[in-house]
RNA sequence: GGGGGAUUUCCCGAGCGGCCAAAGGGGGCAGACUGUAAAUCUGUUGUCACUGACUUCGGUGGUCCGAAUCCACCAUCCCCCA
């Protein structure tokens, strides 16, 4: 099977320019292709993971990837974007989130030996002289047509600045500058970015009469239409410090029925016959491929030896007793003085310290609704109050079916 | 530049000067049922030393015994005209 019907099986293409084309050069390792990734975070996240993965996948059969971080592109950015846009605008914030970005990259591609690139487009953005790329380029664009893009359709009820306005004249001028610096032939990105793609082709048309392809990768939603890899607390995140391999486990483990397989499809590099044999999977025999596809990701976010403990622990967690591969929370002295009573913690501020809960109001819901065991005894008042030595063992704290912490006084 | 409208708790969205920690929905959390799934039902969802107290309704001042509700100014956003 090649590459290009691989990636059609598994379900990852959305759309491409020119189909005939593109298998050609994917299949035959004839593709410079880049993908553009914004460091608004200190961190790759589940969505970056997909891009990542295509990228392994096309590198692996002979084509030569280019990790474009967007230094350039996220100093525009969204200007009505979110309190932590604004501080990603600083030089320092941007090295370092691309040292992150480069660090997290580096376990998937190989960019050794030139085999993939890493670039920021604020090398040549920031740098940019705006009478000159309004001769340059801007003749290029006609603002009719831009209109009529999906990406600014959406957009056009509830407003459209002109900063965000040239988001797509700059994607477009990084793969212009990306096919005449590097023969870059080719870009993908998300599926919200096809409209920005498209742009990038054309300037390359109009300026230099060359074609150059670009492709987007399914957006990963759930069965009930929302992106994937978000939680109430944010995003999943490839970095332990951020998600710990438990945690990033379990989002996986916990996936709906219906999305399993896709998931398995579309993320992970088991061979298609293996998961063709899964499609007749039904009922609670699904749990198993859970349990195949939250092993699978935290092995190649984190490693063989993270994703087996994770998985021991889980499994431990959620038979019987286990308390042994919880994961742990250390409490020290301080965390004994100035409480209620000298000497002791109550419940509530064991549960907030340990992240098991938001404030002591929510420790105390839960606890009135008989949420809450400690070593598997049913706490009921919420005034229970811990010694340094009723701890000095460790106990296993849960809130509700899938939290657990253990508790350690040291 | 002119005119009009908006800004409410995680989100959407009600809100008469006192009975407003603020309707309703969504989401979240917990309980029941289960398969660490979905659907459904129930409870809960500002904080705290919790039958009470404290802090919230874009910001700052003001009127009033009392303001999310009234007034002034500021900020942001939307719409119409230019």
């Amino acid at each position: 099977m090649t590459i290009y019907d691989e990636l059609v099986a598994r379900g990852l293409i959305a759309q491409v320019t020119d189909e005939q084309e593109i298998k050609d050069m994917v299949n035959n390792g004839k593709a410079v292709f880049y993908i553009g990734f914004d460091p608004t975070a200190d961190s790759l996240h589940v969505g970056h993971f997909m891009a990542l993965c295509l990228m392994k996948r096309l590198q692996m059969a002979g084509n030569k990837p280019i990790a474009l971080i967007g230094g350039g592109t996220a100093m525009i950015g969204d200007p009505s974007g979110r309190s932590d846009m604004r501080q990603m605008m600083t030089a320092e914030t941007i090295a370092h989130n691309c040292e992150c970005f480069k660090k997290q990259m580096s376990r998937f591609i190989d960019f050794s030996d030139g085999k993939a690139m890493m670039i920021n487009n604020a090398d040549w953005l920031l740098g940019l002289n705006y009478v000159e790329v309004l001769r340059d380029v801007g003749a290029c664009f006609s603002v009719n047509r831009m209109l009529t893009a999906e990406c600014y359709k959406q957009r056009m009820e509830k407003g459209l600045s002109f900063l965000e306005f040239n988001y797509m004249i700059m994607q477009s001028y990084d793969f212009y500058h990306l096919y005449k610096t590097y023969g870059c032939n080719m870009q993908f990105g998300g599926d919200d970015q096809w409209s920005n793609m498209l742009g990038g082709t054309e300037l390359i048309r109009r300026k230099l009469g060359k074609d150059a392809y670009a492709m987007t990768i399914t957006l990963l939603l759930n069965s009930e239409g929302k992106k994937m890899g978000k939680t109430q607390s944010g995003a999943v995140w490839l970095d332990p410090e951020k998600t710990s391999p438990y945690d990033f486990y379990q989002y996986w483990r916990n996936v709906a029925d219906a999305d399993v397989l896709k998931c398995i499809r579309m993320l992970t590099f088991l061979p298609l016959e293996e998961i063709d044999k899964m499609d007749s999977w039904e009922g609670a025999q699904l749990n198993t491929a859970k349990e195949i596809l939250a092993f699978e990701l935290t092995k190649l976010v984190h490693g063989e030896e993270e994703a087996a403990k994770a998985q021991a622990q889980a499994r431990s967690l959620f038979s019987a007793g286990g308390a042994a591969d919880a994961p742990e929370f250390v409490l020290t002295d301080d965390d004994f003085t100035g409480g209620i009573v000298e000497g002791q913690i109550d419940i509530g501020s064991v549960m907030v310290k340990a992240g098991l809960v938001k404030s002591k109001s929510e420790a105390r819901t839960a606890i009135q609704q008989g949420g809450v065991t400690v070593d598997d005894v049913k706490i009921t008042d919420f005034k229970t109050s811990y010694t340094k030595a009723d701890l000095a063992e460790g106990k296993l704290f849960r809130k509700g079916k899938k939290t657990f912490v253990k508790i350690i006084a040291k």
